[in-house]
DNA sequence: ATGAAAGCGCTAACAC
DNA sequence: GTGTTAGCGCTTTCAT
């Protein structure tokens, strides 16, 4: 910076004042720094600056994957946003219980960024606790934290109209399947099934445990044996509500290949409205994770700003049925209690 | 740090000096040390580090976008090493033409970071000359750039060998579909149609234009219009090779609502081997992503140790065909000449 | 509107 | 093995 000054014929003050654009600059003065910083290629040193000015102009992310379409869209949109705001990501990435411990032991953002995003975790108390005291906004994506600046979906309100969704064509017997996740990663089930369940009792049906089963995404055999034992019920339902597209197609395979019709002999509903679901035709309770992305970025900006404003502001974004190929009306009820005559 | 040193009795060097875990300290009051910055949940500023040692402690990575299969993979294995290594990662996403030559122009990573992944990108001669006077080692990543340190796959022998299978199975009349990227993200188009038309050669089938086709990911009318095309030729392809796995399942889907069986009567290859291949039951041309993200990130870290080292390093990692079931033996050629009679 | 000077929190010589 | 000291490159009073 002192070149840049030498050469304009200025003091470093100006130059620091130019390129910040701060307006007590004269216009001509202004044209020789900005001129002399592009001859020598100058740009300011963050880590000079931030020792000044005690911000970092960092905005850090924690994330248990990238390697997920959900991050990976959130993250998408909430990049160029930080960007414009001429702020840096710095990305966190906790796969597993290892990297999640040393994480919350050492919080090496500390004194690293101008506020923290926390995506999808399940934290505990304590580990909230430590975030708090991290000295900087933190904003918790994808799950809420009493008290805390929270952005997520309307889980249960996605999971109510799916399942009317899946009521109005006729469904009675209606499976909900978890997703039992790994590392940590929060999939909103307890909401999800919280949203199912309201939808039922709402239409008087019968809450049935045996309809609500778990699976990995991933584990194919989990979940032909999931679904095998959904079948095999006295009264098997005719509608499956998988509270992840993925499971969602994992059942559409094995009931196909078992030369089961989807939907003609059972609807399944997914949820998240991945473009998988789209290849498959999938019917599924949309959510948009680059609202989400966006929301949780504009709220970390307002933060930096002013940490006490929207102090326990809570952000809730809504979810749509998309209709598409694999729910149809139930079959009709009158056959099976013919059957059963 | 002078609370840490005044509340263990030393001076700010051996807090220093102990916290970067320098040998040259007595165990006793290192012990003391480490106390007394556990109880004030001291952490060592980065930014007043590095304002003296040089080393910001952070490597950035250019990437296309984070919402792809690729990037998530790649950046998903790249992400723990570098913590482990103790470094930050940066992200700067740059999603198109606009963004780019800001990027180009301002050069945001510049003093910021240790060292630079570029990703996926076609660059320019003048951007590639930018980024040499960035004062950082820059690894290329997916793409090859003279000169300079870039981690790739072998895309030549990848299509080399994927046609090699299909002409394993009897096919000689085999399609090429490029995918025309958007956002420069580099497909390696090129090195791929060179493999493919290398193993034609070595066949000696000859080489047909009308063969060649392209198309974009996700535009499912110009696929079809593209598939329309190379169906009505004279001899029309019993085999096609995609070279992207999201382009070879827009083409399963539709040939198969055209009623046309695969890989019954024409065999559909892609190339990547994303999770979606699997969904699909694809036969594809792997390549790991994930390996390419360690192998990058290992040659960024010793780049840092050393910038003259392995200077001018190519690393170039293999693929592999995976046979599923959308590639079968050619339909029987005789039939075909049959008909021509 | 501009400059001088102090100091942000740390590390690296250099002394002891 | 430990302390003292001098900056690293900026921003920010405070003068002028």
């Amino acid at each position: 910076m002192a070149d840049v000054a030498e050469r304009a014929g200025v003091s470093t003050s100006t130059v620091s004042r130019t390129l910040r654009g701060l307006s007590t600059v004269s216009p001509e003065v202004r044209a020789r720094v900005e001129q002399a910083a592009r001859e020598l290629n100058f740009a300011v040193s963050r880590q000079a600056a931030s020792l000044v000015t005690g911000r970092t102009g960092n905005v850090a992310v924690l994330v248990p994957t990238l390697d997920a379409w959900f991050m990976g869209a959130a993250l998408s949109s909430l990049a160029p946003l930080l960007r414009s705001a001429g702020m840096e990501l710095n990305v966190y990435v906790i796969p597993d219980m290892a990297e999640r411990t040393s994480f919350f032991e050492r919080l090496p953002a500390r004194r690293n960024a101008d506020a923290l995003l926390v995506f999808s975790f399940d934290l505990t108390d304590a580990e909230t606790a430590r975030l708090d005291g991290l000295g900087m906004p933190v904003i918790y994506v994808s799950q809420h934290v009493e008290g805390r600046p929270s952005v997520y979906v309307d889980d249960v309100a996605g999971a109510l109209h799916g399942t009317r969704h899946l009521l109005n064509l006729g469904h009675r017997r209606i499976a909900f399947l978890e997703t039992v996740g790994a590392s940590g990663f929060s999939f909103s089930s307890n909401e999800r099934l919280v949203g199912y369940r309201q939808a039922l009792t709402e239409a008087g049906v019968p809450l049935d445990d045996d309809l609500v089963a778990a699976t990995a995404v991933g584990d194919k055999r989990g979940t032909a044996e999931v679904l095998g034992r959904l079948l095999s019920l006295r009264e098997p339902p005719t509608a499956i509500f998988a509270e992840q597209d993925e499971v969602a197609v994992a059942v559409i395979r094995t009931l196909r290949r078992t030369q089961i019709a989807v939907p003609e002999r059972i609807s399944v509903l997914g949820f998240d409205d991945q473009p998988l679901a789209d290849w498959f035709d999938l019917s599924t309770v949309a959510q948009s994770p680059s609202d989400i992305g966006r929301e949780a970025g504009e709220l970390a900006l307002r933060l930096i700003e002013d940490s006490q404003a929207e102090h326990e502001r809570h952000v809730i974004l809504p979810t749509h049925v998309i209709p598409r190929a694999t729910t149809a009306p139930a079959p009709r009820p009158q056959d099976e209690q013919e059957a059963d005559r």
